[in-house]
RNA sequence: GGCCAAGUAGCUCAGUCGGUAGAGCAGAGGAUUGAAAAUCCUUGUGUCGGUGGUUCGAUUCCGCCCUUGGCCA
């Protein structure tokens, strides 16, 4: 073997949409090759947080190593740069002890910044997104858009005056730097290390049959407990509903419930339908997305289709 | 069996003083650079329960029928 050839061993990156049986797949995939896993999952990162984001139990973990699960509180934040750094730090690290990595989610912003990098601009920074917040809650976001279009024309052009979150980071941004986002952007990304990689995505051919999954799927997280799950964790932390962590869907429906704004009835119909539709946004990512072999996850001989694949081609 | 109310988009409903109808939610499509399971944008033709009548014209008014609630027997 050519002293090289760890370096040629691809990680393997597996996207889908939430139900799409990604877990399923990626632990067939350990039952077959080296692998380790890295969760690509911007709600499993969280401690405590288990039902409500499918987290793989306990003798799971145990069986198959698995990275970026519980490394932060629900009361904190994280960023699609602290995922590329980490995540490609992990991937060396795996590669290091020839094994395979595994990179296994559905978090997509998470997936590009990982394949292909970031621009070098500011972290976000809590006072500063204080300051636009009451700013906003004073004046609203179409003022602060006007803002932006005076300090970053371009960005300000390429955002509608409602999109709360762009205008907000792209002030961020300006007032940190003293120069406007769209500049910083052009400049280019800071790419990802030359680690050879293999996307593949599960894709359902029949939206129907996915929708009866997460369907059944939220339902069994209710009987799991999710909604004294989330009680626990409000007992734990100091928790607050606009927090990233429950903003989570399932979370932030199981909040709106135990705060008494809603029935089982009606807890249940809106967190099937938020879990739809970020499947939904979910799908509308992979398709614009290059270089991916796609799979249909209702393909009865799923598991055995992705190992013939992945056997192609390592 | 009698009386009353309701039947309009997948759901909950509005509305048309008679000129074939529109909101919310759901669904679909799209955007996506340190919160991304987030944050936004676009998208509404449906025998207006059925049938007969009045009318130039009925989803709207009238009769009958059907269905679903409620009340009375």
């Amino acid at each position: 073997m050519p002293p090289d050839s760890q370096v040629a061993l691809p990680a393997i990156l597996l996207m889908g949409p939430t139900a799409s049986g990604k877990t399923r797949v990626a632990l067939a995939l350990a039952r077959h090759f080296a692998v380790e896993i890295v969760s690509v999952d911007s709600a499993q990162i969280y401690r405590g947080m288990d039902i409500g984001t499918a987290k793989p139990d306990v003798a799971t973990r145990r069986a198959v190593p698995h990275h970026l699960i519980d490394i932060v509180d629900p009361t904190d934040t994280y960023s699609a740069a602290r995922f590329a750094g980490e995540a490609w730090k992990i991937v060396r690290e795996i590669t290091a002890r020839g094994r395979i990595p595994l990179l296994a989610g559905g978090t997509m912003l998470y997936f590009k910044a990982l394949r292909e990098g970031l621009s070098a601009l500011p972290p976000a920074d809590p006072p500063t997104r204080r300051t636009i917040e009451s700013m906003a809650a004073d004046s609203g976001w179409p003022a602060l858009h006007a803002t932006l279009a005076k300090l970053d024309p371009a960005t300000a052009a390429r955002l509608e005056p409602t999109d709360s979150q762009r205008i907000q980071r792209a002030l961020e941004v300006c007032w940190l730097t003293g120069r406007a986002m769209s500049d910083l952007i052009s400049v280019g990304r800071e790419l990802p290390p030359p680690h050879p990689t293999l996307a593949l995505s599960l894709e359902p051919s029949d939206r129907a049959v996915l929708h009866a999954r997460i369907e059944a799927r939220f339902d069994d997280m209710i009987e799991r407990g999710l909604i004294g799950e989330l009680q626990q964790l409000q007992q734990r932390y100091m928790l607050a509903s606009t927090l990233p962590s429950m903003r989570c869907v399932g979370y932030r429906q199981a909040w709106d419930y135990l705060a008494g704004n809603r029935d089982l009835a009606m807890l249940r119909a809106k967190g099937i339908a938020a879990t739809r539709q970020l499947a939904k946004r979910q799908l509308t990512w992979l398709r614009s997305m290059p270089d991916v072999t796609r799979f249909d996850c209702l393909d009865e001989d799923l598991d055995t289709r992705v190992i013939d694949f992945i056997r192609t081609r390592t």
